[in-house]
DNA sequence: CATGAATGAGAGTTCATTCAT
DNA sequence: GATGAATGAACTCTCATTCAT
């Protein structure tokens, strides 16, 4: 059974992630969290020492989570469109939800340690695109298109996106056809 | 001759921009842009009343720069081919230098004002590059894409290489994929 | 018990005192509250936001402890004489100290909130001295005044003397003249 | 004929009055001035080293404008009744316009200045009043009343009645009450 | 002289952080 | 442990005052 402590912890990261994901990391403080939180200045501090290391936690449980993607479904033999299809599914919700997005706050806090601390991150994203691009050429299902250029492209036209959503006025339109390039470069049948 | 007010507004600005170009827009005090211009805080302040507006003139500025691009070329009959190369160096140059690059300030800024202030931005980015795009594909230079898909394309894959390049190591072949990507969309001869 | 937060908000409230009597209410700033209490900025911020609501919580005090007079001893059936001459002397005994006097703060302080916030005060004072001379009036003690008339006249000469004895040199002599003048306006015998 | 200097000091103590009427003293910024009179900074610092010294011209003018008064009526041999009825008239105008009052200003200029600065002041308005009161008792015209009593009286009742009516809703019928009570109190067939 | 750009001291205010209870 | 009062550093902003033009 998880400890109190551990149940807190938690509490914490859940309560904070909006306001992160709304306002970025600059602007949050230690006050914003514990009146988020309804926790003591005191309290607080005894689970985390800043928001520095309360943000990194709340990046841990993201990258956890997407870990998990693409590699179940290529093990069990899943067509690659039927993943692809999913994934970009997927991507277009968010897109949908800019206030949702750690996108900003990631950038500012990015910017606020010294060295890149993101390396992991962006290689985790290209990993499981690559994989999954080589999947689905493999299968004659893809274009044999570049794996590396494409990759890159569908990883930051998608941060692109994310973030330009949150500070202009982005119709669904801008959404589906950037969804619509990416399945175009990579299907057959919609040539 | 330009008053000493107006110079002084200049210098400020200059000596500002990189600033917010580095630590984006938040981080940014008074202070420090005291510091950096070597101006008291009363004359500091007596030339903007907060980084906001010092920002905001800054925005403007690079407004007007970015205002002028294509139409001349266009309207003086250049190649969209010779046109396009030319406009991919210079993003691919740009990317390279994501120290100069405004992108964390201006998510940040547009954060932290209530509405969309950077609708006119992207406006005249999309705008830029659809006409470019219609430009070549009326010379038969260009193939018949989607405009409006790959402008966003274009846009926003820029902005996510920008916005990431400052927060993680990435090398010029990603660059170069990403510059590759766009021009094989866009020009027969490189199928 | 009262709690710590309580006993340092009271103990705040009697050390701002003087000051606010001494120098009036503009002059007084949260730093010079911090160097009179020696409490930190922070800490004299987290029980007041600004001089203005400290001087408030101070009249407030001051409110309640005037509104208990007169009543308990006209209660009590006391003569109107003795209450009268218990009131002069305080009254002289008051105007005799000017230096611990808030009116400058008072009238300083009304000047800068925007609308008419010593009416309360202004109708306590009004109504303690009314029911005492009707009381008199009544048990035939006092001539029958215009209870209107001699309320204020009661009123604002104490609050002029206050004043005004604050920036010029005023004998004791002026001080009895005053209470004099009421007396005789009142007592039978002293005609 | 007044040279330029002259009258450009006219000007801003004209511009200056209704700022310290409206505001007080210690509210007023050289700054406020400047914008009032339309003087640069420059400007106006080479007429008045400070708003101090610039109250105290203001207030020397006022008090030239006091001096005049009922010396001239009384050698004219105008009967003291009449002199009373036409002070008392200008003293119910001024009550019924708190915010031409300089009041709040003189109380907290002398409170910042470290000596009784305003004894001149309360004396011109002694000698006036007690001279007029003793003419009328030496033309039987008034009551044999204490002159020192009642000119405190007068004086003081009237300072306060100025100063409260800035900040607390003052009906007409206060002011004609005050009036009312000294006309009764020098007059016979007011009895 | 007048102007107004600039200085610099100091007020207001907010928070990360500590520590007695 | 948790609490929340208190500290103190740092930031925003305002003006009296100066001084080059």
């Amino acid at each position: 059974m998880t400890s109190k402590k551990e149940r807190t912890r938690e509490m914490i990261l859940e309560a904070a992630y909006p306001l992160f994901a709304k306002e970025g990391f600059n602007k949050i403080t230690m006050k914003d969290i514990c009146d988020a939180t309804g926790l003591s200045r005191g309290g607080l501090y005894s689970h985390f020492p800043g928001t520095k290391e309360l943000f990194e936690a709340i990046l841990v449980r993201i990258q956890e989570k997407e870990e998990m993607n693409f590699q179940k479904e290529m093990a069990a033999g899943m067509s690659a469109t039927e993943i692809l299809e999913k994934a970009l599914s997927l991507m277009e919700e968010e897109m949908k939800q800019p206030d949702e997005s750690l996108s900003l706050a990631i950038y500012e806090y990015a910017g606020s340690v010294s060295q890149p601390v993101m390396n992991d991150f962006t290689q985790i994203g290209f990993d499981k695109w690559s994989s999954l691009i080589q999947y689905g050429i493999k299968r004659k299902e893809f274009h044999s298109v570049d794996v590396f250029e494409l990759t890159n492209v569908i990883l930051y036209v998608y941060q692109g996106v994310r973030m330009w959503s949150r500070i202009t006025d982005m119709t669904p339109a801008v959404f589906s056809s950037i969804i619509n390039h990416i399945r175009k470069e990579l299907l057959r049948n919609e040539e």
